[in-house]
DNA sequence: ACCATAGATCAACTAGAGTTGATTCAAGGC
DNA sequence: GCCTTGAATCAACTCTAGTTGATCTATGGT
């Protein structure tokens, strides 16, 4: 019903939901979701290619990786974000449930 | 590629997703859009269901209105709200492109 | 015309989230 | 061991977004 491949993505709850949502809906946060979007990133990539503080940088990073948007890996000295495409999968399953049966009419309240 | 059945949904703007995740990423804004999941409905049994103050409700049915997430339309005295499942549709498919080429490796910054 | 009710709007207030610059921590190079 | 550099953390500040209660508008009943 879901998606084949994917490992095993269980049905999302609202309140992660709300979460995910809240992470993306923040301009520089979802610069930087778009840029990964692209492909894995070094934090010192990002900080020069969206020209960031890094200390700014370094707080969207770990909002975004709280809320599982994000997974790290280090590298020597340098870190390395990226996407996890699982979660927004998830993320536009729990979207597609809400739209499934919004047609119905209202039920007259006088 | 997109969606057969949709009305027309052409490719959203990073900015209009990021409006569109705004309104969304509320607590209340959440828990009306999914109160209007189930279908339409007026303000008088949304703010009674929800449990919320009038002028909350409307401040908030405002900004989803104002995002696109929401119709309404006047009956009497009464408004009734109900969800646009194209627009919806719309930020599944901009959730999708996301998560499309994100498996590229990093180039190593060193 | 008057009153009652549904809903929007407004101004003052509040709180939470993002910014800034300094500091700390960890990994390499010398 | 010391110095440099990538990145995270922290405290102080700022600002935007949501709340609150009052007011305004419009619809319908009498």
């Amino acid at each position: 019903m879901a998606d084949p491949g994917a490992v095993a993505s269980p049905p999302i709850q609202s309140d992660q939901a709300r979460a995910l949502l809240k992470a993306l809906a923040e301009p520089l946060r979802l610069r930087v979701i778009e840029a990964l979007g692209g492909g894995e990133r070094c934090v010192c990539d990002l900080t020069a290619d969206l020209g960031l503080a890094q200390s700014k940088l370094s707080f969207h990073l770990k909002v975004l990786k709280e809320a599982g948007l994000l997974a790290d890996r280090q590298e020597g000295r340098w870190i390395y974000y990226r996407l996890r495409p699982e979660v927004i999968e998830q993320l536009r399953s729990w979207l597609a449930e809400l739209g499934a049966q919004c047609g119905k009419p209202a039920s007259p309240c006088e």
